[in-house]
RNA sequence: GCGAGAGUGGCGGAACUGGUAGACGCACUGGACUUAGGAUCCAGCUCUGGUGACAGAGUGGGAGUUCGAGUCUCCCCUCUCGCACCA
């Protein structure tokens, strides 16, 4: 072994080492209990960040320390390949996503190599290979049987210049983020998937996940939106029509005095039509159209709306009330048609002051009557009902049943519930996806694939549109193919593709047999490794793919594929990576490389002029905060790197970039390597020490102590909490105590020092380095390896089981005892471990500390907690 | 506005079921070893007063429960995140 630590070579050759034994694949194993431990797959941007080091380092601790503990942990890898940055990389540097995405996995396999992480390389997988999308195409046809999917116009943000799709964070104050010029909202026929079919049972199991954190569950949960109202009938007069609206205010049914239509909404042309407000409605509806979804969005945006012209009839009061179409009544929300109640409704209210509609108050608040002339706002608490014919007198929440009830009794409505989760959209029209397996017939409609033809292969020989646009619909080779019904040849595919989530909801399925050939999965495979026992990810994914995942999960299930609903056991997101950001007056944020360091004032290298400090961001290549793992890696080695961003802070947490930091980690991990040059001489061919704790005494005997404690709180550390700063801070406190026990061993003269040791020195401190390099292995891999071979111990530390903790050793014969006066403390004694509470009591009472504030004061009252403390109250 | 989470030294962060606040690390200070050290080892390091042992204050602010509160309860302030014209 090497007298200094030089992570270089040392991670190199185990590396190659862990790759020529396959030391991480795996098989299903029934005499083994398994683990699948998930991190989600990366996007091939280009090259590993510091984010995928933190996600990946956290999830390979876990998977290492699970294979000592004797799981059989499945710990896969791959590609979540498809998407919009390689279409606009292809278009920017004139080459194909395919090329620039193979390049980038290639690159970044290497560089996760070289960390170190624990995967099984056999079971890689890309989304982009036809071999995965073909399973995902079959299934889609599965989906289309049995109705989970269906094609309906809907409205999507288009930019004319493009050609194409934009999605809602692509549209800049309503103008294409690429061109710059306006976006419209267009009708076009797109896929969907029918995910609001599980709305309430992926809500329900919200609750059954405790696994989860709550943050991510109760996001789920808002995002599904579960509401409890009623659908009321609004008939319109003279027509036969009839407008439906969903309320959770039933109560407030007999104020409401006018009716809003979204501008989307069907019937706003039809009510308008050949009356005098017709051009007005129409000229609303184009404006609203053009309008960019995302400032329809902010709650201060002015309520405005046009008179339809036409009036319809409150059931309950049998009053006609005017029909508007106003921009804050929504398409996707309800039934896009707002019963308005302005007395009892904020929105309502400003709508009404502003057109001047009546107002009409109809719950009262108790002990005060409002006047509606006079209110300057909604009153939207609970109240008694009045003006509201029979129901008057009744608490409003009793109302809401006995109205709802009233409605379906003379059908004029029914109870109902309303989610804000939508259906999944999944078309989208772009190149770089899986092909929608869809064939359309104009004589049999729109017909599958036959799943003898799958996959349907993305041609990887289109030229994209300088534009952006999907080249798939002027790819006539591939647009063109003969029904499968009818053998028409005039027949034409889908040539949209399918949304890249879609990939990502079953990829953890595919994990478990990546290789299989006649279906998505073995279903043996599955059964033995699936569920997920642990996932981590960042929170952003909190919402869409977990929620994709899930429903996923439950197609499968109904389809009869899998016999679980829920992918995920446990799930860990971990928080951002960040780092203050520099900015200079002239050429704004700099990267680290643009900046030198005078004393501690930053400078930019481009003029020379004093650069300030920003926010601490997390990393972003826009605000140039960025730290490229590859100068960590050569400058510290993957081991150091591993280190920082588990002890720097627990994983659930923000992680802020120090440069310090980095060097407090090298700092430890040189100080472990010094210690084992130093004792491994004197070790190597010792026994670590086996016998009883009785045997040891003074120092030694509190190194046998701290090592079982040690132990002890590393393994709760990282199987209960996974906080991994703290197991790692433990640890830190080991190599502290071994250090102080023999003094004379540090500094630079140590020659004679290590010489004449007792068996059970040597015994202890064997044992104690073993458990240092045990424990800290899943952390620092390369490092503990090489310490361990030096050791004496066969490679590889993961075939070492983890250590156990003694528990006679956490006891020890004596123990401290705190003495407090009223609460404060005022001592300490020690005292024989044995010791009952009187004597604990006494002891206390004649403390020299303690007697200072108790003389000449009468003693109230004395107790005692075991083991622990007196508290003296006088 | 609604929902969730968080406020602890100069900094990152410890403190499991209420029981020694500040573990561990960074930065800083002093010492040792040195031709030298940004290497290493040892020591100090919440604030205030005191040479000192020691005393007092202290976990965003205010109240409360308790022998005892960073931890539990209530009110307030600040920050972060998510959703947001959701009828």
């Amino acid at each position: 072994m090497e007298e200094r630590y030089d992570p270089i070579s040392i991670e190199a050759r185990w590396q190659a080492f862990w790759e020529d034994k396959g030391v991480f694949r795996v098989n299903e194993d029934i005499s083994k209990e398994k683990y699948y431990l998930l991190e989600m797959f990366p996007y091939p941007s280009g090259k590993i960040h510091m984010g995928h080091v933190r996600n990946y380092t956290i999830g390979d601790v876990i998977a290492r320390y699970k294979m000592m503990r004797g799981f059989n942990v499945l710990h896969p890898m791959g590609w979540d390949a498809f998407g919009m940055p390689a279409e606009n990389a292809a278009i920017a540097n004139n080459t194909h996503p395919a090329g620039w995405t193979y390049d980038n996995i290639d690159t970044m396999r290497i560089q996760l190599k070289q960390i170190g992480f624990s995967y099984d390389w056999d079971r890689e997988l890309a989304t982009c290979h036809p071999e995965y999308y073909r399973w995902e195409q079959w299934l889609f046809i599965k989906m289309f049987e049995k109705k989970m999917v269906y094609r309906k116009e809907a409205y999507v943000n288009w930019c004319g210049t493009c050609q194409t799709v934009l999605a809602n964070e692509q549209v800049e104050a309503g103008l294409c983020w690429r061109c710059g010029k306006e976006v419209v909202q267009k009708k076009l026929w797109q896929w969907f998937f029918k995910i609001t079919d599980y709305a309430d049972d992926l809500l329900d199991y919200c609750d059954q996940l405790p696994g989860w954190p709550e943050k991510v569950t109760t996001m789920q949960k808002n995002w599904i939106g579960k509401s409890f109202g009623a659908e009321i009938r609004f008939p319109i007069e003279n027509s036969d029509e009839v407008i439906t609206v969903f309320t959770t205010r039933q109560d407030t049914v007999f104020g409401a005095t006018f009716m809003c239509l979204a501008p989307e909404h069907p019937l706003v042309p039809e009510l308008s039509k050949g009356g005098e407000h017709e051009k007005e409605v129409l000229g609303f509806i184009d404006k609203m159209s053009k309008q960019d979804r995302s400032a329809k969005g902010v709650e201060s945006y002015e309520k405005e709306g046009v008179f339809t012209g036409a009036f319809c009839i409150n059931p309950m009061t049998g009053n006609r009330i005017p029909v508007y179409t106003a921009n804050f009544a929504l398409m996707e929300y309800g039934t896009g048609a707002v019963m308005c109640v302005p007395a009892h409704d904020q929105r309502d209210f400003e709508f009404a002051k502003k057109y001047g509609l009546d107002i009409v108050v109809v719950i009262q608040p108790k002990g005060k009557t409002l006047d509606s002339s006079v209110m300057t706002e909604a009153y939207i608490e609970d109240g008694v009902q009045v003006n509201s014919g029979e129901f008057d007198g009744l608490l409003n929440r009793k109302a809401m049943d006995k109205i709802a009830d009233y409605l379906e009794a003379h059908d004029l409505g029914r109870k109902t519930v309303n989610f804000r989760l939508r259906d999944w959209g999944i078309s989208r029209q772009r190149y770089w996806g899986a092909p929608i397996p869809m064939i359309h017939c104009e004589k049999c409609g729109v017909v599958p694939v036959p799943e003898d033809q799958l996959p349907v292969v993305l041609p990887e020989d289109a030229d994209l549109l300088e534009g952006g646009g999907s080249p798939l619909s002027s790819l006539d080779y591939f647009k063109k193919t003969a029904c499968p019904a009818c053998g028409n040849t005039d027949a034409e595919r889908d040539t949209d593709t399918m949304d890249t989530f879609v990939e990502s909801s079953w990829y953890f399925l595919r994990y478990c047999s990546p290789k299989y050939d006649k279906g998505m999965f073995d279903r043996e495979a599955v059964k033995y490794w699936m569920s997920v026992d642990q996932y981590i990810g960042g929170v952003e994914h909190a919402i869409l793919h977990l929620l994709y995942s899930r429903y996923f999960t439950r197609v499968l299930k109904d389809l009869g594929f899998v016999d679980f609903k829920e992918p995920f056991t446990r799930l860990l997101t971990q928080g951002m990576v960040c780092k203050e950001t520099v900015s200079c007056p002239e050429h704004g944020f700099l990267f680290p490389e643009e900046t030198v360091y005078k004393e501690t004032d930053p400078q930019c290298t481009k003029c020379g002029k004093p650069a300030d400090f920003g926010r601490v961001e997390k990393m972003s290549k826009s605000k140039k905060n960025v730290i490229d793992p590859n100068i960590l890696l050569k400058k510290y080695g993957a081991d150091t790197t591993r280190l920082f961003c588990l002890f720097a802070a627990p994983p659930e947490k923000d992680l802020e970039w120090s440069e310090q930091g980095v060097e407090g980690g090298a700092r430890f991990l040189n100080r472990v390597w010094r210690l084992a040059v130093d004792w491994i001489p004197v070790i190597k061919e010792v026994d670590g020490f086996n016998g009883k704790p009785s045997e040891l005494s003074g120092k030694l005997l509190e190194l046998y102590q701290k090592v079982h404690q040690t132990t002890k709180k590393v393994t709760n550390d990282i199987d209960e909490r996974f906080h991994f700063n703290t197991a790692i801070s433990a640890v830190m406190e080991l190599v502290n105590v071994m250090y102080a026990l023999f003094p004379e061993n540090s500094g630079k003269d140590k020659s004679n020092s290590l010489k004449d040791l007792k068996p059970e020195e040597t015994g202890v401190m064997k044992s104690a380095l073993e458990t240092v390099i045990l424990l800290l292995s899943p952390v620092v891999p390369h490092f503990s390896e090489e310490l361990w071979q030096a050791l004496g111990g066969t490679p590889s530390i993961l075939s070492v089981s983890w250590p156990k903790y003694n528990e006679d050793a956490l006891v020890s014969d004596e123990m401290l005892i705190v003495i407090q006066v009223n609460g404060k403390l005022r001592g300490k004694f020690t005292i024989s471990a044995d010791a009952d509470d009187d004597a604990l009591k006494e002891a206390a009472l004649s403390h020299d500390q303690a007697k200072k504030f108790i003389d000449g004061k009468e003693i109230r009252k004395v107790i005692v907690v075991k083991k622990k403390l007196v508290n003296i109250v006088v």
